[in-house]
RNA sequence: GCCGCUUUAGCUCAGUUGGUAGAGCACAUCAUUCGUAAUGAUGGGGUCACAGGUUCGAGUCCUGUAAGCGGCACCA
């Protein structure tokens, strides 16, 4: 075996370096000023230390600040290091978990000390302070790599049990990798890190909140406590983070809600949305949209019953898996004065958590043909669950909610082309919002219903039919979520994203086998024999409510003319205009536009200010001026200026403008 | 449900070591008729989330409950 080993640049430039040379070597030969920048190496594709020798041939690239994901991807690795030194210094006995990096920076999960208890928010600002001094004693960060039996006895003796139990389950006679903080600290690590604390910019971090969190994410574990930060690789981009978080709380649809008078929530009925006059034009007019587009798409609407008996829902199999979440209501009289009591043999009602018994049940009425196949059964169902409280948000994770439910029952051989028109309706409606969406196949959950060979076929129809669709692409966020699936079918879920980056599931396409044979579902095929239908479950919008929540944080509250509460103000520049004013708002009226006229004594400044920061997509200005000539000074939002024209040719663009994405021309 | 934080006027928020509650906006009244992002004056408005406790005295300190917020778990 030679001692020289073949390192090659990326500008294919090769070098015969002594086996055992750093990366950090090589940059060194290279130059000085690479040496200070190179942070970590790429060998052969993988992201390593820079201080890692290099022990065969290879090809080499030096990974710099300009490579911005791997060095933001390192520097967060490296802070939750560290701050899991700085609570270990500062709150001795803590027990160490484990700590990613994440999106914008890090976390980690500790053990707290009994005395202690869980970590607070005033307690942030000295972990901080401890870190800082950590970076500022810039210790190298070194590479150790042990056997798996040593290291499980080394927890042990440190009464660290968490990394003790982890470490035990990985396999026997794997050699483990530990990185040390200079001598004094050191954690389990696959790496990579950078070369040493001080590589890391003191003040490019911050720690944000506090949360619990469950060890291995179980909920029958322990609670653990778990510390976020965000981290950049300098201060500028922090406080860039920092500000685009202060933007997205803006056009949070909770805050704007309230601003734009659109919806309120109050504790009496928690999870309960009260729409107000301008928000449930909002929602009518995605009734009507969806209405047309089910239409168009072959559907038939229905509507089904809020309560039904629970013994329904024991059939189906949802109150066996779902009771918890589900209102249930005694079916009883109550007879004379004073609170009714619910006897032990009552029977009870429960609302409905979700609408495909009853679509079945709409199923089961006649005899249906194959010939009738496929049908599609549209509901704008309205369903209660019983939500933990954590898991309220806003009108985005609500107790009642409407869902654009529909129900497609069909024939194996109907599955993929229904599938690939669903998905291709999806796209179409998405793009109407302007939204970009992710799309994930949902697979087998541990405990379900149903044979091994259904749920077999019914994941590879719906890969099948969104790979023919061209979607199972990076590019739709394509990806495969083992144990995510329903209990009776696996899922294709459609993902949007809110203000500040996180993602709601909103489209769904689930195909089930399950709940036909369960609730008995048939219909008789070209043999005369009786077959089981297979039943698309899917929506788009997913619910009202959350559809709702995403187009407010999407818009900024800046609705498109079709969807906006208030479509044009009339307001007048002095009382002299007001009869002209009346008119030109009973015109917009006759046009079909959402109007007001806004006459009162007050400066036009004031109006202006006022409806633009009610975010009115159209202002007509009109004034003494308009009057005599009938034409309008329109302004409109988010526009400088304003432009004078024609009265009949302003509600002739307007009337344009206002005509929702589907009906235009 | 679990962990942390929060709760004062319709909204956004001040309120010192415990001494009997304040601002801006909004609202009402009056004056102002004004050309594209705030006209002025006056006025009304609070069981300080709720229930206990400590204290001569609690918005302020303690305990409990509820709701909201950030996560975790859950999401048919």
């Amino acid at each position: 075996m030679s001692d020289m080993i073949r390192v090659t640049l990326p500008d294919g430039s090769a070098r015969e370096v002594a086996r055992g040379t750093t990366p950090a070597d090589i940059a060194a030969a290279i130059g000085p000023g690479l040496a200070k920048a190179a942070l970590a190496a790429r060998v052969d594709g993988e992201v390593r230390d820079i201080m890692r020798p290099l022990e065969s041939d290879t090809n080499l690239a030096l990974i710099t600040a300009k490579d911005e994901a791997e060095a933001l991807e390192l520097a967060r690795h490296d802070f939750a290091h560290i701050m899991a030194e700085a609570v270990q210094r500062l709150f001795p006995g803590t027990q160490i978990t484990f700590g990613p990096a994440t999106a914008d920076g890090f976390y980690y999960d500790f053990a707290p000390t009994a005395d202690h208890g869980p970590f607070r928010d005033e307690e942030l600002p000295l972990i901080e302070e401890e870190m800082r001094r950590i970076i500022g004693s810039d210790k190298p960060l070194r590479r150790e790599v042990m056997a798996r039996d040593d290291l499980i006895a080394r927890w042990r003796d440190d009464g660290e049990t968490f990394k003790a139990e982890w470490a035990a389950e990985l396999p026997e006679g794997e050699e483990l990798s530990v990185y040390w903080s200079g001598d004094d600290w050191m954690d389990m690590c696959r790496g990579p890190h950078l070369a040493s604390t001080g590589k890391l910019d003191p003040q490019a971090f911050k720690l944000t909140r506090v949360s619990g969190a469950y060890w291995r994410g179980d909920q029958k574990n322990a609670q653990l406590s778990r510390i976020y930060g965000t981290a950049w690789l300098n201060k500028r981009q922090l406080d860039a983070h920092l500000l685009r978080l202060e933007e997205a709380a803006k056009r949070d649809h909770r805050r704007l809600g309230q601003e734009l008078d659109l919806f309120h929530l109050q504790s009496e009925a928690q999870g309960s949305v009260f729409w107000h006059p301008k928000g449930y034009v909002i929602y009518r007019a995605l009734e009507d949209y969806m209405r047309r587009a089910i239409k168009a798409a072959g559907y038939d609407e229905i509507k089904t019953p809020q309560l039904m008996d629970v013994r329904q829902w024991e059939q189906s199999g949802h109150w066996g898996k779902y009771a918890e979440n589900m209102f249930a209501v005694p079916d009883i009289v109550p007879d004379g004065e004073g609170a009714p009591t619910v006897a032990a043999d009552a029977d009870w009602m429960a609302m409905k958590p979700m609408n495909c018994p009853a679509h079945i049940m709409v199923f089961r009425q006649g005899i249906k043909s194959y010939r009738d196949l496929p049908l599609r059964f549209y509901e704008n169902g309205c369903c209660h669950r019983n939500e933990a409280h954590g898991a309220l948000h806003g009108i985005m994770r609500v107790r009642q909610f409407t869902q654009d439910d529909a129900h497609i029952f069909c024939r194996e051989d109907q599955i993929v082309d229904e599938v690939r028109a669903f998905c291709s309706l999806v796209d179409r409606i998405y793009r109407d919002f302007g939204f970009s969406y992710a799309i994930k196949l949902a697979l087998r959950p541990e405990k379900r219903f149903g044979s091994d060979a259904d749920w077999d076929k019914a994941e590879s129809e719906l890969r099948d039919a969104v790979t023919a669709a061209g979607l199972a692409t990076p590019e739709f966020g394509w990806e495969e979520l083992p144990g995510e699936g329903a209990f009776y079918a696996p899922k294709l879920e459609w993902h949007l994203t809110d203000a500040i980056g996180r993602t709601w599931q909103v489209g769904t396409l689930q195909s089930d086998r399950v709940l036909p044979e369960r609730l008995d579902a048939s219909y008789v095929g070209e043999d005369g024999a009786r077959h089981r239908p297979v039943m698309l479950h899917r929506a788009i919008f997913g619910t009202y409510e959350r559809f709702i929540g995403i187009l407010i944080e999407e818009y900024a509250g800046r609705f498109p003319m079709w969807l906006a509460p208030l479509q044009a103000v009339v307001a007048t520049i002095t009382s002299d205009a007001d009869g002209y004013a009346k008119d030109v708002f009973r015109q917009l009226d006759a046009a079909g536009l959402r109007a007001e006229a806004d006459l009162r004594n007050e400066k036009i400044n004031f109006k202006v200010r006022e409806h633009s920061l009610a975010k009115v997509p159209q202002l007509l200005v009109v004034g003494k001026r308009e009057a005599d000539e009938r034409t309008v000074a329109l302004r409109t939002l988010g526009q400088e200026g304003q432009r004078i024209m024609p009265l009949d040719e302003a509600i002739a663009m307007l009337t344009a403008e206002a005509t929702p994405p589907d009906l235009r021309a």
